[in-house]
DNA sequence: CGGCAAACCTGCGAGC
DNA sequence: TGCTCGCAGGTTTGCC
């Protein structure tokens, strides 16, 4: 499901509705996701106060009044559900439940269990593992012409591989990466040094793309569902991606479609160069 | 170190 | 209808 936008729009979704509540008790229905939940997760979000929710590259953090942060990835499937009480029967991938001292119930459900919760001293969380080699945030200065200039210049491989590449840049999935590329004339099989100097565009392109994404709620991707159950309903019309054999919305030369390190690409062979 | 394929796990749609 | 196959938006691991 989710690539940056999508995390940021269920960030704020629940900053609005969690910011200074309390949770009374964690049940974990399950020992793991990814990875294995730490062995007290449950007793160390126990009676805790959530006070504020913030987001890094794809990760949600929970910010609890023990300087604690419950770290959670939703992988590729994971969701969130806020309710007004926890449901009586669970869904078979719902992984963990928190029950709110106002009544209210969150429940994480992650079928493929790409997912991962993990529980971090605030302090220590931009040393810890998931986090010493995140790159800069696309939305932020330090994403700037030069900083990206100069990373893929090093790069020797295909500009799309790279741009998915977290030690570059964050939050970036294979969706907005062939979409940035798009809106940049940048064919996804140009080797990334060569890319370099049009740094310039690519940054805008970035922001661009996943700004829309992030003004539309998430609503571009099919699966996407909001805290609320409701799924998303496909607002938002891509340029290139799925869109193999279509006509480019700029050229109408038909989108091409093939595999870059596994995953799915799509581009239009006339305006990306 | 960089690049790539495979792996993790389940669900779903396409095709037979 | 039911089976098999391929593919899915993320990240890590292990192999060149």
């Amino acid at each position: 499901m989710p690539e940056l936008p999508e995390v940021e729009t269920v960030k704020r979704e629940l900053e609005a509705k969690l910011t200074g509540a309390c949770i009374r008790t964690v049940t974990l229905r399950r020992a793991d996701l990814r990875s294995p939940f730490p062995k007290d997760m449950g007793q160390r979000l126990t009676n805790r106060r959530i006070e504020r929710l913030s987001r890094r590259a794809k990760y949600m953090l929970f910010h609890l009044d023990s300087r604690d942060v419950l770290v959670a990835h939703l992988g590729m499937t994971g969701r969130f559900t806020l309710t007004d009480a926890l449901p009586k029967t669970y869904d078979t991938h719902d992984h963990v439940a928190f029950a709110l001292k106002d009544g209210r119930g969150l429940v994480f459900n992650d079928a493929r269990r790409f997912g991962l919760m993990d529980i971090v001293p605030e302090n220590a969380l931009s040393t810890h593992a998931l986090f010493a080699d995140l790159g800069p945030e696309p939305l932020e200065k330090s994403f700037s012409l030069d900083y990206l200039e100069a990373a893929l210049a090093k790069r020797s491989g295909p500009i799309k591989p790279v741009l998915m590449d977290q030690k570059l840049v964050v939050g970036v999935g294979n969706i907005y990466a062939s979409e940035a590329l798009f809106l940049a004339g940048i064919s996804p099989i140009r080797k990334a040094s060569k890319a370099a100097p049009r740094a310039d565009k690519l940054v805008a392109s970035v922001r661009q793309v996943l700004n829309a994404a992030i003004e539309s709620g998430g609503s571009s991707l099919r699966d996407f569902v909001h805290i609320s159950g409701q799924t998303g309903y496909f607002q938002h019309k891509f340029n290139v991606y799925d869109r193999e054999g279509a006509p480019c919305p700029t050229c109408k030369t038909p989108i091409r479609g093939m595999r870059q390190a596994g995953r799915s690409t799509y581009y239009c062979p006339s305006c990306q160069k």
